[in-house]
RNA sequence: GGGGGCGUAGUUCAGUUGGUUAGAACGCCGGCCUGUCACGCCGGAGGUCGCGGGUUCGAGUCCCGUCGCUCCCGCCA
């Protein structure tokens, strides 16, 4: 035998006929009809169909009587055109099928759990089984998607001059931002690695270092709770620049979505990215990563609701309202009011304007002339009125639009809004603490000539802070790094960090700051969240070989797993369970 | 930590106001079948109704608890 197989089963062709070829695959179904006996043989590449006869080859017939679904079998025969009405239109090979001569049982199969081509499955089982659904289309496209999409993105790298550095997986566990897994270690009992979260401030030495375009696909850990695009390991493509303009940086990361596009055969996106202040994002969207698919913009009232006869208006830090193209009977104005109360809205005002244009609104009577003029919408509109705190009219309308885009059917999904929101706060005032805390990480710079509200006036300084979203999620972020040690040390200042225990945290990252750093900045892309839109998904599940379920297991292995106590022992671990 | 949804055959589901022996499709097993391609026809096997407790003459169905899966909030620099 010098070759397991000649060609891929989706690969035999007209241009195939006459030849005595070999393919191997896996039986997708068998079609037995006592004397002729059909096999659809399948791999990645698509299916083609063996026939069996048993006066041609009458080892073969038997050994195909034999033969059940998934069966990983060898054939060998003459590629063959089909007869005009024996034609299959609906496979890629359907013109031609494999006349066997010999036929071989390579490895046998009992029942599958699942049906490979049944779309319904669900999600426990099919990880259960993960090598299996993976011989299914959808998971074979999207791998195969990710895998060309990295490939593009490498490429796009390489040629824009980053150089792929490898960082540690082990590190210093860090007291900040998301919870660090942990790592006990034989060696020196007591004592703990952390899986790194980001390779942030080893990418920064690098610059230090004079490294000065770093990328990698870095793999990160993060002790939280998953969600349909968070899992505990994730990928990001992590990049970092010296000598940066924010221009430059975010023209790399487009260039690097062209690639991917482009690497798929679509047309990208045209550059550059649209941008928006994050100010601008909150007010109009109410959220930081707005979905520009739709419009209903939310508007604002606060000026206009000041002196306001309606109590409830003119008592709140801030009213804004949407106009959702619809007369809401009053069924759903409780659904959407309730909608709202769970997202903390005390409840939701509105005006229904009725096909005539005529107002039916229990809040009518308390407004002005002037105030209702300004509200007037089209006929077949209702406004929709939020009066809170800012954070939280920002917040409720925020989820409400995203609610009616999808409701109404307001949102183009075929459309890719790419865009930047830039100019975020540099701090953000923690509801629990009351202290000032980063929005992004401790490291993102001030907005030039912002230095000096570190300390006057924290809430109002703009960081150097960028997400790219697209189509509403957050695909990446980055900054443009502190790279001074004095500023550096002023925000851990305003973040209520004491000298001795920045020192102690940040120690041996503060002395490179102090050791000729240059300006730099970089970026963090999330592959998976990347990829999964790419490929039409929207749970990151979807392009990962083998991931946790939303509860942190593994459905395949099992783990995670107690130990046994001689392993606890050499660690100098003792467990406690929480309480039952 | 909190809220919503789901859990019945290998798979996907149905199962009425609580009432006889819990059904269907696909899959599986046996038989027949030489141009099928979701092959067809005949026959068959297959159930801890997630688990535990309760109410009831009687529970897949009602109640309580619990576990699993999932979506969301918190959390995720």
């Amino acid at each position: 035998m010098s070759t397991w197989r000649d060609l891929y089963a989706g690969e035999v062709r007209p241009d195939h006929v006459g030849q005595e070829l070999t393919v191997a695959g896996w039986v997708a179904r068998r079609r037995d009809h006592g004397g002729l006996i059909f096999i659809d043989l399948r791999d990645h590449t698509g299916i083609v169909q063996l026939v069996m006869n048993p006066e041609r080859a009458p080892d073969a017939a038997r050994t195909a009587h034999d033969i059940r679904s998934e069966f990983v079998v060898r054939a060998q025969g003459e590629v063959v055109r089909r007869a005009p009405d024996a034609v299959n239109p609906n496979i890629p090979t359907g013109e031609v099928e494999l006349q066997v001569n010999e036929l071989e049982i390579v490895s046998r199969s009992e029942p599958l759990p699942f049906q490979i081509d049944d779309e319904g499955v669900e999600e426990p089982i099919r990880l259960r089984y993960r090598y299996l659904d993976l011989r299914r289309d959808r998971m074979q496209r999207n791998l195969r998607l990710s895998a060309t999409v990295i490939g593009a993105i490498r490429r796009s790298m390489e040629e824009q001059g980053f150089i792929d550095v490898w960082t540690p997986s082990m590190t210093l566990g860090t007291p900040e931002g998301a919870r660090d897994f942990l790592i006990p270690m034989r060696l020196q009992p007591g004592r703990f690695y952390a899986l790194a979260q980001s390779p942030q401030l080893f990418k920064q030495l690098f610059m230090v270092g004079g490294i000065d375009r770093y990328y990698q696909i870095a793999t990160a850990w993060r002790d939280e709770d998953l969600r349909a695009d968070r899992q505990f390991e994730f990928r990001q493509l992590d990049l970092e620049l010296a000598f940066p303009t924010r221009e430059e940086v975010l023209d790399v990361l487009e260039q690097i979505v062209v690639a991917s596009f482009e690497a798929l055969g679509r047309t990208p996106p045209s550059r550059p990215f649209p941008r928006m202040s994050y100010a601008d994002a909150m007010l109009r969207y109410g959220s930081d990563k707005p979905d520009l698919r739709f419009g209903l913009e939310i508007q604002d009232a606060t000026g206009l609701t000041r002196d306001s006869q309606f109590g409830v208006f003119a008592n709140a830090e801030t009213v804004r309202y949407l106009v959702a193209p619809k007369s809401f009977s009053r069924g759903e104005l409780q659904k959407l009011e309730d909608f709202a109360k769970e997202w903390g809205a005390k409840g939701l005002a509105y005006l229904v304007y009725d096909e005539s244009g005529e107002v039916r609104s229990p809040i009518a009577k308390f407004l002005t002339e002037a105030e209702l003029e300004a509200f007037r919408a089209p006929p077949g509109s209702t406004v929709l009125f939020v009066a809170d705190s800012t954070p939280m009219v920002e917040r409720v309308l925020g989820a409400l639009r995203l609610h009616l885009g999808q409701e109404l059917g307001l949102v183009d999904e075929s459309r890719d809004e790419f865009h930047w929101v830039l100019d975020f706060p540099l701090f953000l005032k923690d509801d629990d603490t009351g202290q000032w805390t980063f929005v992004h990480h401790p490291f993102t710079s001030p907005a030039p000539g912002h230095e000096d509200l570190i300390e006057s006036d924290p809430g109002a300084a703009l960081s150097q802070h960028y997400d790219l979203v697209w189509n509403g999620w957050e695909q990446g972020s980055g900054s443009i790094r502190i790279h001074r040690q004095e500023i550096q040390e002023r925000v851990f200042r305003a973040m209520g960090m004491r000298e001795e225990e920045a020192r102690a945290k940040f120690g041996w990252f503060l002395d490179a700051l102090r050791l000729g750093a240059p300006p730099h900045g970089g970026f963090a892309l999330g592959i998976e969240r990347f990829v999964a839109l790419l490929a039409g998904e929207s749970n990151i599940r979807e392009v990962i070989a083998f991931p946790k379920t939303a509860s942190g297991s593994d459905p395949l292995t099992g783990a995670p797993a107690p130990t046994t106590k001689e392993r606890l022992d050499e660690l100098g671990i003792s467990v406690k369970m929480p309480k039952a």
